[in-house]
DNA sequence: ACCTGAACACCGTTCAAGT
DNA sequence: ACCTGAACACCGTTCAAGT
């Protein structure tokens, strides 16, 4: 009898989990291509299920992005644990951060969502967007203190000139060229003044590039 | 018989003014305020008017953002022009963008619809986009020519750096500062490396920032 | 001419009813 | 336990009917 019930119990459990992952690739199949504004409601649909399944396993869009990320991200923060040992902590920085726009521009939609979810408690995504600032503290501290990038801006900056570059890309995705020439303004306005310069003799000529304000 | 004709559609025309005046007063109101993803019907509900009388006034929601922007562009135009006589065109440049993220950010949705509208022939849009990228592309030329500016830098690429940061403005109203900061970064990623500096003996030793890929 | 508001196909979300 | 799908309040948009 027990045994039973707990069969039939797994049967449930492993047909919820085959909608779960139903859902999860009709939503990253749709997200991925041109259609990123999908409705969850047609998600429903093309998976076979219930709108009502839907809502249950994904309570909200974020919920749903949230699990479409996951492994990505948790692959994104390693990545970022290994480059904290690389020579260069410039290029680690720098390297790691286009790597964070590929990531974000996946799907649709991740941009806002990675800029919202650090503050908001509440979102679904925040232990990731949490993940990955930590992650850009770590690699963007290093590399300040090589003198190499400009100590006057902060991670969050950083992770918000990141997500606006990420935006660029989600809104016009066939634009490769375009956002690695964004990129490249970006970084090389990260950069403290001379360049590394192997010479190190004119760091004393660095001017204060802005007023710190804090 | 004539004349009351006349003055009947006189009158039935000041209405329709008069109606078109209060729909781009409510969205004015919405749109500069919180709520910025008003739905068209509550636009008109608010103003008083029957739904159809809105989008025959304003067929899509970029021809309502078109009016309430038209005025402001207008005005952003003419100061770039007479900023083409200023004494320092790289400042002229700098100034002018950060009116333009203030501009932009004034109504929720712009950034977006400028960054789309340039492309889109077909936008409501396209017109006042274009104009702002006339601007934009002036003022950047003639900072180039003095060789403050970097050369690699298109026109197109500043637009999209400028609606990024309008975007992340648009995000989080409420961190000028924060916003201030990603402008200061992309400025000096768009300046030429070395500092102004009035010895100009090291300019000789400018590295290439990146790898021309034209 | 201009306006109205019901109507349409959709959206996100909920929930009673089924197994 | 888990799923279904009708139902709700909304959205942008259209259009027959009124003045």
């Amino acid at each position: 009898m027990v045994d039973q019930a707990e069969s039939q119990e797994r049967g449930m459990r492993s047909h919820a989990r085959r909608n779960r992952e139903r859902i999860l690739a009709v939503a990253r199949e749709a997200l991925a291509s041109r259609d990123g504004d999908i409705s969850l409601n047609e998600v429903a649909r093309r998976a076979g299920v219930g709108t009502g399944t839907l809502f249950r396993h994904f309570p909200s869009r974020d919920a749903l992005l949230e699990a479409l990320l996951h492994d990505r991200t948790a692959a994104l923060c390693a990545e970022a644990e290994r480059l904290l040992g690389a020579a260069d902590a410039a290029t680690a920085l720098f390297d790691w951060l286009a790597d964070l726009i590929s990531h974000v521009a996946i799907y649709q939609g991740v941009s806002a969502a990675l800029l919202a979810g650090s503050r908001d408690e509440g979102s679904e995504l925040h232990r990731s967007c949490r993940a990955v600032d930590l992650a850009a503290e770590s690699l963007l501290i290093r590399a300040q203190r090589t003198e190499q990038v400009r100590a006057d801006v902060r991670p969050d900056e950083v992770i918000s000139l990141v997500s606006a570059l990420s935006w660029v890309k989600e809104q016009s995705p066939d634009r490769d060229d375009h956002v690695r020439a964004l990129l490249t303004v970006m970084v090389d306005g990260l950069r403290t003044f001379p360049s590394p310069g192997e010479q190190g003799e004119q760091q004393g000529t660095t001017p204060p590039r802005r007023a710190t304000d804090s």
